[in-house]
DNA sequence: GTGCTTGCAAACAATTTGCAGTGTC
DNA sequence: GACACTGCAAATTGTTTGCAAGCAC
């Protein structure tokens, strides 16, 4: 199957591919409608799959979040589980792939990484809201 | 809120918690259906959910995955894009966590990590399929 | 008896798909 | 002119929720 230039794809690509930015369809979606190059939601997902198939942009989930990233190198996540926000870490250790394929026996091996915590920002927010007790694990 | 011992709850915990067991809410309902212990799916999930509050269970979910883990251990897990089976990974870092937290500065940090490849039942198949052509990454 | 739990069905959210019309190459 | 792509609405899938009845404590 041969592949076209559309104008919504480019669009899509535009927004996201290559970019540090977290978001999911609906992001994307809602970023053209302002910038008044309205697309469908089915085609935003569409294209969004598109990418990721081409390795452009890449696809994490969790089982209380999901987002595409626009930066397709392999780096880890961390999520606040607080107010959701993400940050890029640059802590991916392709070594681990090669150790954990020589002793599982499977091949082709690669990992997706996700840490959760409580960012600085909800945890002063936290402490003005109980005064100076502190948060624990 | 206190909980309260139900016989429903008692028939998921014997199902999935502490075991080394990766399913889904469909599966563990299955499993009570062939039992002859029927549980409406929505107490399943509910008992399920509750299981994963109180820590006796995991909830592990990725891109295109999703499963419950009956051993709530720290471990990393590894998938096979083939076939789906998960297998579990002794190999938690617990270090890795102080260390982002220090760098990132969240506080109560931990992560989740899913290795994916192709596993060796998967690979033999694939070479059955393709004679003697080696798979390649 | 109080109120947490359950079952059932309806509600939901996120994502995909069928189809006919449109635009690329 | 093919046929990949789009928009729209309907369909799916996995999971949660409202509510009345049931059961643990």
């Amino acid at each position: 199957m041969k592949h076209r230039q559309t104008h919504q794809k480019a669009a899509v690509m535009r927004i996201i591919a290559g970019k540090d930015r977290h978001m999911s369809a609906e992001d994307v979606k809602t970023i053209l409608d302002q910038e008044g190059e309205s697309i469908s939601l089915a085609t935003v997902y569409r294209n969004l799959n598109y990418l990721c198939q081409e390795g452009m942009i890449r696809k994490v989930t969790g089982s209380d979040f999901s987002f595409f990233d626009g930066n397709a190198v392999p780096h880890d996540h961390i999520r606040c589980v607080c107010c959701g926000r993400i940050a890029d870490l640059d802590s991916y250790n392709a070594e681990d792939d090669q150790r954990i394929a020589h002793s599982s026996g499977f091949v082709s091996v690669h990992h997706t990484t996700v840490y959760e915590g409580i960012c600085e920002k909800c945890q002063s927010e936290e402490e003005k809201r109980h005064g100076t007790e502190r948060i624990k694990d």
